[in-house]
Order: structure tokens, then sequence, then C-alpha cells
DNA sequence: CGGGTTTGACCGGCGC
DNA sequence: GCGCCGGTCAAACCCG
């Protein structure tokens, strides 16, 4: 499966923010052309005092192969999602789905699925967390392990206002950087982005925040096969001080995010 | 039978 | 205060 994933952006919103396009008339500039490092959590509906990142990603086939209707499957990533609850948005003529992170007990996780309005070949994925939950959970769920065919590596995207047609299939020299070489304004390209395994792409961006510009101490092992270090990654990662995305890669199943 | 999805009801925030 | 709207709940249903 030549599936590529081209055309992600994530941006971090702030929740009162957290239309994605807010809006038929509101352009979405914070997912499309704009980004927004909110480093200030300001709680306008904070029920759950999350932050949210939002990612857009192109739908393409994906439709035309799966989807029902209005209803886009949200797209796989290493985490159990179960549905409570879809919702019609007003402006919007698509409904938006809501998700949460079933892949442990008591997992604040949130994730909202629509379609983007003012542009539906794309999906809108908001991922929200519960502040200083540590996220992403610490324990995956069965399924994603018993699909997991190997360890993964961590990659780590780093703030990038916008990388165009970058190829994902072409070998990644940074794939063997580590975070530190990456530093911070650099971006990671993998040639195995498939963790939107429906998703068809012709290029990607991905925007977060802070991730590692201190956070990567020594011991940090940047690309290395993880399981145990898996969670003591996770574990870090519940330390960071505000909202990052975390890519790891999977061979067999593709890099997989983590936002919070 | 267990887990996920669907869907209507309910709740709370916000604007008027 | 009231209505709108987004988000969540939970029962029923579906599926492997």
């Amino acid at each position: 499966m030549d599936r590529k994933f081209n055309d992600l952006q994530i941006s971090e919103q702030e929740e009162n923010e957290s239309n994605p396009e807010s809006g038929p008339d509101s352009p979405p500039s914070s997912l499309v052309n704009d980004f927004k490092m909110a480093s200030t959590f300001s709680p306008k509906r904070s029920k759950r005092g999350a932050h949210k990142k939002v990612i857009s990603v192109p739908i393409k086939d994906l439709d035309g192969a799966r989807m029902k209707g209005e209803n886009a499957p949200p797209p796989s990533d290493s985490w159990a999602w179960r549905k409570y609850g879809q919702k019609p948005i007003k402006g919007s003529p698509y409904p938006r789905g809501y998700y949460r992170c079933s892949s442990s007990k008591g997992c604040p996780a949130r994730k909202q699925v629509e379609r983007s309005r003012v542009d539906p070949t794309k999906l809108v994925i908001s991922y929200s967390c519960e502040h200083n939950h540590p996220w992403p959970p610490p324990s995956r769920s069965h399924h994603h392990q018993a699909s997991v065919p190997k360890p993964p590596t961590t990659t780590v995207a780093s703030p990038k206002p916008q990388i165009s047609e970058s190829k994902p299939e072409t070998p990644e020299p940074e794939a063997g950087k580590s975070f530190t070489d990456l530093g911070d304004e650099s971006l990671i390209t993998t040639d195995e982005f498939t963790w939107f395994g429906d998703m068809e792409a012709t290029s990607w961006t991905i925007i977060s925040s802070h991730i590692f510009s201190e956070e990567r101490s020594s011991a940090d092992t940047e690309f290395s096969p993880m399981r145990e270090e898996d969670e003591s990654l996770f574990a870090d990662l519940g330390e960071l001080p505000e909202c990052s995305s975390v890519f790891r890669h999977q061979r067999g199943v593709g890099p997989q995010v983590q936002i919070c």
C-alpha cells in the first residue's frame, strides 16, 4: 500500500477556537495557512481543561472508497478511539464525530472528526486532552499492541509553517538524525507515514509546539526502537510543558501521532 | 458475548 | 431569563 499522507496539517488551537472552522464565513486560518503556537491556555469552555490540536488531512479517495454519505471514518492512529457521539454542526453540511480514547481506562483524550466545510476533501481532526494529563496514555489498547509487529521508532515534528510537496517516499536524511540535530525548526518527514492509512495526499505539514528543544536530554534515544523506552518516553511526554506532537514510526503500522 | 457504533436526550456555556 | 448550540451520556443496536 503506497498510502502516503501528504497533506497533513496540524495546528494547535486554544479551546475557545475549538471549532476548526467555526462558522461558514470564518476562514480556516488556523488550519490551512496559519498556525498558532498557543502556549497559553485559555479555558473558555474548559469542561476538561483540554488543549486542543487540529489536524487537517486530505480525504481524497478515502470517501470514495469507504465513506458512506458524509461519515468520514477517522484515520486510524495508534490509539483506540471509541465514538461516543455525532452531531450536525451548524453551518456545516457535515456532522462531527466525537471520539474518546479507549486505549486506557480513564484516558481523558478526546478526538473530534469532521469534514472541512471549506475543503470537503479534507478531514479535520481535533485532538484534545486533559491539561497536565500525561498524554499519550501509557498503555495502548491490545488491539494496537497486537497490530504492531515491530517496535516503533520515535519521530518528533517541530514547528514548521508549511512544507509543500515534500515527498514522503523520499528517503529522509533526517530520519537518522537526532532530535537535537533537527533542532527547533525542523520538520521530520518519513517514508512511512501510513498511519493515516486511508489518506491519500500530496503534501503534508506538521505544525506543533515546543517540542524538543529542551526536552532532548542526552538520555533520549532519538529514533531508537521503543517498547519499554516507549513508556519512559511517554513519561517524558507527560512532562512536556505544553503541547507537542510526537510521531512514532512503526513498521507495518506506520508512524503515529500523539498529541497534547 | 464483548466491544464499538448509532442516535436521541440531556446538560451547560454563551449570546441576546 | 430564554433559546441556541456544542459536547456528552446512555440505551439500543450492530458486528466479529
